[in-house]
Order: structure tokens, then sequence, then C-alpha cells
DNA sequence: GCCTAGGTCCCGTAA
DNA sequence: TTACGGGGCCTAGGC
């Protein structure tokens, strides 16, 4: 248990000399902006971080309960009943994160000196550079011309030539491939067609296919790929790049 | 600052008494699993939850730098020269985060008390379900069929009938609708041809639409009707619906 | 600033 | 369980 003044003080302490806020205690949340919400008492955990972050946890699942992003201004006013965290945003939008605390078991700020980066292995970037470097074991002759090839809006992953030289639009997915990634597909297509003239193929790369999504790129005359990679470190490897244009129950 | 021995004792307790654990202070964490990452030493805040639920935060932006969903088995391990959590979880896939502190500036444990559920206004099942019931603002003689009707795979917003007696499927956004929404629509709608046969027509209800969305669209013979809406509490209200045909440049 | 798409997306819901 | 789409999505990258 912590007296009320006494976590103000530590909170604004934090924001005083951007430091990370830490605060747990029994608490409402009222939010407005994009949408709005309420949350009644419950026990929480309260983030702040020094950009402005702020982050209103429940002691279940991974996704914050209430939230604002980097850039949001907060204040503090306690009282003999509550201590009151405010977050207010303009931009892009007017929003405003109200945490009412009736209770606070802990209050604490800590310095956070970090200029380290994540270093990620395994994206879709990653494997579709993979790809590009090997293309002739998705199909042989195939070629690449470009990648990340910008359409009117949005990039194919992979633009290729395929032995009878006709453009091939590739997009990789890291994992399972639904009804969305077979319209993206077809959009840059259609989209190349369009623009180019002459045959478009489509391939679609990833480690597999939801059975709707299958059936509607058969329907789009577009291609499936099975993508077999492993996760490395330090960095992924293609494992084997296998055609497979049989029957649907395979995947 | 705290030693390692009583930081694990901390952790332990969380673990053992389902409490929220908070430990902050110097690491370094390894990730396997979907993907694979690396993060340098820096100063981070780790949070595990009763439910599993793993986070590894930086002191910037809103989302953790590493984390695991609910589920995850943690493990601690002191030694003279540092502390080390780890998590592990064996569905839907194995997956192993590993954090390395070297420094320890806080470690507790807190319960947390928290039957209450987050009540969200504005989302677009609530918007969705009020222009169900006043369609014919949106176009006369417009009358509901269905909500959320389920589709091969998928489901449209609202189906609807016109004057005419043609079907009509309308996906309402909640915000700045993409090529995305449009690859949606237009798929219920090509559905909904080959199933039902006749006349189906597609209307894109959102605040607004990007250039490219909207020519795309057109092309499809699809509709685009603006929503105005206001975040009310306790409910949204649609403010005024009015039916946009004119051109590009108003968008 | 807008727009597009990736994400270890997470998450709820319905079949 | 799988699959699909929403999310106050967030975030990065291109223009």
């Amino acid at each position: 248990m912590t007296g009320f003044a006494e976590a103000k003080r530590a909170v604004d302490e934090a924001l005083d000399k951007a430091k990370l806020c830490v605060v747990v205690g029994e608490c409402r949340v009222r939010y407005e902006g994009r949408a709005a919400s309420k949350l009644s008492e419950g026990d929480r955990l309260l983030i702040i971080k020094p950009d402005g972050t702020f982050l209103v946890h429940q002691g279940s699942k991974m996704a914050a309960i209430n939230y604002q992003g980097p850039g949001a201004a907060i204040t503090t006013a306690a009282s003999e009943g509550g201590l009151t965290v405010t977050a207010q945003r303009l931009k892009p939008l007017k929003e405003t994160i109200e945490v009412e605390f009736s209770r606070v078991d802990f209050a604490g700020s800590f310095e956070m000196r970090d200029d380290k980066k994540l270093k990620l292995f395994g994206s879709e970037r990653e494997l579709s550079g993979l790809l590009m470097q090997d293309l002739n074991v998705l199909e042989k002759g195939l070629r690449p011309l470009k990648k990340e090839s910008a359409m009117p809006k949005g990039a194919v992953d992979i633009l290729a030539e395929d032995a009878l030289g006709h453009l091939v639009a590739i997009e990789v997915k890291r994992r399972d491939a639904g009804l969305a990634a077979v319209t993206q597909l077809n959009r840059y297509v259609h989209e190349l067609r369009k623009r180019k003239g002459g045959v478009v193929r489509g391939i679609l790369c990833s480690p597999s296919i939801t059975a709707n999504a299958h059936k509607m790129l058969e329907q789009e005359g577009l291609e499936y790929v099975k993508l077999d990679y492993e996760i490395g470190n330090p960095c992924a490897k293609i494992r084997g790049l296998e055609k497979k244009q049989r029957d649907l129950h395979e995947y």
C-alpha cells in the first residue's frame, strides 16, 4: 500500500526526469477518442513510458486494455480519496484516457537506458530476399526482375519473368495464407496486366493456405507454391520449395 | 538495486500465487519460435501475468519488444552473475523467450483481482447495428435482410434489399477505407452473385476512403456512402448519411 | 502528411 | 479446432 501523495510524487518524478513509471493498484479507466470506453474498478498495472506511451494492463491477456501511443501529455492529480492520472493526445486526434486509482499498491519510476534495437529473423522481407536469390527452385527458368516493386499502390514482393518471358508476380507470406492474401496478389496481377499487357502470372508462396483461399486462387487462375522455411539464427533458411498443383486435400 | 536471489523470490512468489510479476532492470532477450530475435543489453520492463502472458517492454513505443501470449510456462534461475527468466509455450507452436538480467532495479509481485470487462463504444459492430436500424437514410427503400450474414467464408456486415428487390451487400468500416476494404466487399458481392444470381449491389460505408480505393471501387461497379458518426457514451450515433457518387476530388 | 502492407500481429466469434 | 475479420489495431517504409 502506498499513499496517494507519495504515488503522485513517483509519477511526477518519472514525468519530470523522463523515466519509466509503473503503478499497480485498483482503478477505474475512462477513454474517449477514436472510440470510447469504460472500465470499472479492478486491479491494474499502469505503465507510462518516457515518450508518453501510456498502457493499462489487466491481469490477463497480452493486449493492454486501454492505451495511448507516444506523444501523450500526462497529468496527475491526488486527493485524499485517490490518484488520477490522465493522458491526452491531440495528434492525430484528440484522445483522452483517465485512470482513477482508489488504491495504490506500488508506484515507482525507473531510468531506462537502452539504445539497442531488436534483431529479427524470419520476417517476410527476409524470406522474400532469400527466395529471390534462388527463384529457380520455385520454377525452372524463373528470373528475378525486381524486389518490392511498387504498384499504383502497394508493392509486389517479387516481380519475375518466367522461361516464356511472361511477367510473374510473387507474393510471399510467412504464415498461412487466407483469402486476403489471394485478393492482394490478384490485385497486383490485374494491375500489371492493365499496365504492361500480355500474360501475367501470379504465384502465392506460403507455408500453407486455407481451403477457401486455395479455391479462390484457382478460380482466379493464380498459382500456389508451398514454402517450407526454417527459422534460424542469424538468419532464416528456405528448406525446400516444391511446386504443388494437386488437389485441395493436400492442404 | 535488488539482489538476484531476492528478485528470483519475487518472481517465484508471483508464479506460485498467481500474481502479477513486474521486474525492471538491465537484460538481454532471446526469442525463438514463429520467428527468432535477439536484443542486446539494455534497461527493460518485464511483465508476467497470472495467465502466463509474458511481456518485455523497452522505454518507448507501445508494443512489447518481445512477448508471449497466455499459456506460457515460466521458469527462473538465479546465479551470482544474474537472473534468467524463461517463458516457454508449446501451443500453438513451440516458442521460447529467455530474459537474462544482469541488473535488477525492481522485482515485485501483486495480486490482481479484476472481474471487470471493458465496455467499448463506437466499434464497427455497433455502427453496423445502428445503420441497420435505419437503412433508408442510406438509400430510400433499402430494407435490411440480415446482419453479419455468413458467406462461404467471411460475413457481410449487412445484407439488404433495395427498392427494386436487388440484393445489396453493405460493408461498414469505422475508419478510413483502403484497398483491402474494397476487395473484401467485392469478394462478398461476387460470391452472392454466384450463389443467388441476379443483380447484386455492393455499398462501402466509411468515414472516408483513399483515392486508390475509390478508383477501384468504381472500376468494380461498387458504391460508396460516406458515414459520419459520433462517438458517444453510452453509445455511438450516426450523424448523417449522405449518398456520395460524385467525383474523386471530394475525398 | 497520406497510403499501403506486415505483424512472433492479438483477439473474439462462429462453424 | 480452424478460419475469418476487427482492432481505439501498431509500426515501418515509400512517396
